[in-house]
DNA sequence: ATCGACAATGAACGATCATTCACTTACGTC
DNA sequence: GACGTAAGTGAATGATCGTTCATTGTCGAT
């Protein structure tokens, strides 16, 4: 082991560090100020940095807002697969299936998921032009592993219960209630009830699917 | 009658026009470049109107697109409004409410309801903090005369229904299902499907007053 | 024809923006 | 301890921002 890569890599933790805080110190900003108040000056204050640390670690504004789209995307993304390592891993089963939406009604909504910052930032990066061509993902409701995951529970749910509606429109129905009750908590965060958004989750559930919920 | 009333009332009507076309200008260029990149340069090129035009009207441009979020209030009320025209008054009975909320789902996806322009806008001001702070009711989803519309239908089909479930949480359920599918057509106008999303609204229904859809 | 009243104009202004880059600091290597 | 390398710094820069206001244009009243 040679101290020449010691060397480089406590540099590069040195700087993925100063990543990490320029990182949050926007996301705070756009929190309070929104993308259109998020100045390099304002950021620099909220961080500590100095000024050309921006353009430094992240090229260009710009550049460094989006990076925080797709650092806010990973974090979705842990989150959703902590979901998954909790809930049965299959789906062929009607119980199964109940159980995994069940569980993912109460990831939705968890605290981690679920909180003032990740609805104010998703909803002001889905306002933007720019980042919602990126198609970063994290404001994707189509098309995303949930999705399928959704639609998988759905068919195996409906051929149990004999519901006589499509699959592929329970399952959009149910995405759609899960985007619907985020855009409350956003307009209304401290009004919101957690526990009373899972309730209508499941309430709609067993409207769908009788006798699993 | 005095010509001198005469004009001022066309100038009335020329000053009224040009806050149109400044109104217009704005909501255009916010679709395209967001609300952090509506600048006084852009309104004004889009507009074909003088610069100085804008703070002669609006004093400012903050004021100017705060006054173009309550234009669009009164747009989404008049829809609203033609919309309650056309169905029953009463919901007394649940052939009414469903007819009520039928005619609801329809109107919530058509064309002069929803469409890229009230859409983008709409999330472009859901995602800027003063604006929300404002609360035109533009963007509110609780507390409204169309939330307090729908637990009313939806108190009267459970009852004639007899679901188990709390007529509440089922107006809940149906108020977020729209957002949730407003929020798809957000992120896919071009893929959305009007017939389709009205389609899941309908199975939704079903589901939760069965008989009635 | 002249005037008063008000809408309209756009050059000019100071403030603030993102970005640059010459310079300083930190640290392992030799 | 001198050197090389890369990170960190912040004053300076030019572009662009929103706003102002002296000036011009318009039109009915007199």
């Amino acid at each position: 082991m040679t101290s020449a890569e010691d060397t480089r890599k406590k540099r590069k933790v040195d700087k993925d560090l100063h990543r990490e805080v320029l990182l949050d110190a926007t996301a705070s900003v756009i929190l309070r100020h929104g993308v259109s108040g998020a100045t390099i000056s304002r950021i620099q204050e909220e961080s500590g940095l100095s000024r050309g640390m921006i353009n430094l670690h992240f090229q260009s504004k710009d550049n460094l807002i989006r990076e925080l789209a797709i650092h806010m995307t990973r974090e979705y993304n842990a989150a959703w697969q902590n979901f998954t390592s909790q809930a049965p891993e299959e789906v062929s089963t009607p119980e199964h299936a109940a159980a995994r939406l069940q569980a993912l009604f109460e990831t939705d909504f968890s605290e981690a998921v679920l909180n003032k910052r990740s609805a104010r930032l998703t909803f002001a990066f889905r306002a933007e032009p720019e980042l919602q061509a990126l198609g970063t993902g994290y404001t994707e409701t189509r098309g995303t592993d949930l999705h399928d995951h959704v639609r998988n529970c759905c068919h195996v749910l409906c051929k149990a219960c004999g519901t006589q509606g499509d699959p592929e429109k329970v399952a959009m129905a149910i995405m759609s209630l899960l985007e619907g009750l985020w855009t409350d908590f956003h307009a209304h965060p401290d009004e919101f009830s957690r526990g009373n958004a899972v309730e209508i989750c499941q309430t709609t559930a067993r409207a769908f699917f009788p006798g699993y919920f």
